[in-house]
DNA sequence: GGAAATTGTCAATTGAATTTACAAAATAAA
DNA sequence: TTTATTTTGTAAATTCAATTGACAATTTCC
């Protein structure tokens, strides 16, 4: 059972947190707020002035425009609350500190070549003192640590599962950890989820509600967004697109499935037993060599063969790429639009568009501290 | 934005509709319900005292059993509301009224064998007067019609898209039409959803809180319950598991798309080529032919495939398997159990449980009528 | 028979949003 | 320039639902 009733305390906080999970995004007037969640002004002016009491909002210069009294525009205090950030893939490791408008006040790239993995906890805990050290905040104001780590992963548990090419990070409980070294709430997200969430809180997916970030590099990685909420089955890890299979009696992969998507896809994968090393060299002789074309184009028919299925089991209406494929995405989105529209079920009136998605600065800690904040203000 | 603000109002609908949904499952007592939901024994006494006065709810004999003041059990009201379930497939339609118990007061195969598709809209309209004519219900107590029907469709907007074979009902906006001529809300859902949400609800579903219904007969359908909610992506349709690829260079389907599920393992696509005409026949041969049993491990590696690739999406604890291959499943199950738990990603602890849905007497009329009571005590 | 536990109710209280009214501030219109 | 209109933000009184804390009634355990 949900034991989840709804009583006065439970109605203040919500209605708090709607307040503030709109002021994040930008600045808004206590008026604007009443308008767009149905709260009466009175109301929000109670909430505000609590708010602004705590020091977690201020009152910015009344701006005027239509007729009436000015707005007094609420913003957010950029240290009305304070998030660390954990990013981690084969490459290695960034952490950095993010405050409330995701400003990096502090990062640091984490060493990890060698050593054992308590060796390397062990070195992401000094970071992480470091990281609180350097910037001089307080740690009553960080709200938590959000890492962002390859799939598969156990979210709810806080766990590392078994990643391909990942293996020193293998079964980590690193959410456990952390919080017993820190005392501190930690969220643990996959790579792609982690990014898909940060496009969509700040309003980068083009307005999109359902959506897939679909991440192309070494590994396929995968996040659904979905009517604004990351997509979630329950228990361990979810939304592994990479891992479901386009072929049933396809190529092995070391997950233990059979023709996985990722076995055809990932870039080291698809170029193995051709001329090139790297997508970047693919794309640039594809402009006079039909047979890097011709890679190219079974790419994006594998791509697309993925989100056909995935969108036969979540519609979307949207893929965002990232990667190492958005070198020259210009020449692949229209080849997966056109295979993606001609054979997904779909009503006649909608198409799935694929756009590139935009290139942001310090994305990797920003998508991994945005977690904190995201989650800190759902009820 | 979610224009979903929570006040007074908000809060003692959520309450009633709390204790409602746990009540309709068998009768709790007062105190009883202050312990699973949170809320106090005061509360819930104000709450039924309000139920009882509604008549939607009655006192039932108290019972004791363990030490202090015998508890006095609620129970549901037969007559707290009634619902209507129009069960749609390629055989035809049946249609029921339904009381808030799950009786089946009235029900009436509906004719559709000939005529266009407004003549048999017209007959649904009729029969739907008919039942509740016959039955003798007030039409203020009825609380809605829930559709289930073949996917894909679009739940959101009440309208059945392309389903193959279904011809008549393509692009038919059912739930808008039957709100028109009858003023009641309309629910409509594919069928495994209904049946999944039927199971769920009954607490037939071995107390899963993920599972995956997959219903194979002549196509293959699927309703996936996550954290014992309905899977659903936004917009239109969704979980339509028959519509994902199997093999991206496969046999092309009706739907557009290659390799679907469905084209290998419908039972007549299955069979087709075969010397068996029907899964019956099929199992009854894999006594003594080799061949037959081939042919029933194909449909095996068929309907894994699909299941791996689904729970790399959506994590699901257990597959309940629904529709003709429940014949000779004891032979299907262990095969499935087998290359699922080999093949897909999962916690080593963990493994995907196959089990044989329950057959339950008038599971067609009960699971359409049932999402309105579902959906209709959810806030 | 008395102690302990349990259920259900009651009256008073609390706490949140709402209602209603109004002052202040800006533009538009006369 | 003056007046009307619109809009914002606040304040006091009100409403409404759940909670608190006390208590009677009832049952089993010792």
């Amino acid at each position: 059972m949900g034991t989840v009733v709804r009583n006065a305390e439970y109605t203040k906080e919500y209605n708090r947190k709607l307040v503030l999970r709109l002021l994040r995004k930008n600045p808004v007037s206590r008026a604007e707020i009443a308008r767009l969640t149905g709260l009466t002004r009175a109301s929000v002016s109670l909430i505000a002035a609590e708010l602004l009491e705590e020091e977690k909002i201020k009152e910015l210069r009344p701006v005027g425009g239509q007729r009436g009294r000015m707005p007094t525009p609420l913003a957010i205090c950029d240290d009305a609350g304070y998030a660390l950030g954990i990013y981690l893939n084969r490459d290695g490791c960034t952490a950095g500190l993010v405050n409330m408008s995701d400003s990096i006040l502090a990062q640091e790239r984490v060493k990890l070549e060698e050593g054992s993995k308590e060796q390397k906890l062990e070195e992401l805990r000094k970071t992480i003192e470091k990281l609180v050290q350097v910037s001089g905040v307080l740690k009553e104001k960080i709200w938590g640590i959000g890492v962002s780590a390859p799939g598969p992963l156990d979210g709810e548990k806080g766990e590392i599962l078994n990643p391909p090419q990942f293996n020193l990070w293998h079964k980590t409980p690193i959410g456990a950890w952390l919080r017993e070294k820190t005392g501190l709430p930690v969220f643990l997200e996959n790579n792609a989820t982690c990014l898909a969430r940060y496009y969509y809180d700040s309003r980068e997916a083009q307005d999109s509600e359902n959506f897939l970030l679909l991440l192309v590099d070494s590994g396929i990685g995968s996040g659904i967004i979905s009517k604004g909420k990351v997509l979630k089955g329950s228990g361990y890890f979810t939304s592994e697109l990479g891992h479901i299979s386009i072929n049933y009696h396809g190529r092995p992969c070391p997950c233990g499935n059979v023709g996985c998507l990722e076995a055809y896809a990932a870039i080291p994968n698809l170029l193995r037993g051709t001329n090139f090393d790297s997508w970047r060299q693919l794309i640039d002789a594809s402009k006079s060599d039909e047979n890097a074309r011709e890679i190219m184009r079974k790419e994006a028919e594998y791509l697309s063969a993925g989100v056909i299925s995935l969108n036969h089991i979540v519609n979307i209406d949207t893929v965002i790429l990232a990667g190492e494929v958005l070198y020259g995405a210009e020449q692949l989105i229209p080849l997966m639009e056109k295979q993606i529209n001609s054979q997904a079920l779909r009503r006649e009136s909608q198409t799935v568009r694929v756009l590139p998605g935009k290139k942001i600065e310090g994305a990797r800690i920003l998508s991994a501290s945005n977690i904190v904040f995201s989650r800190g203000l759902i009820v």
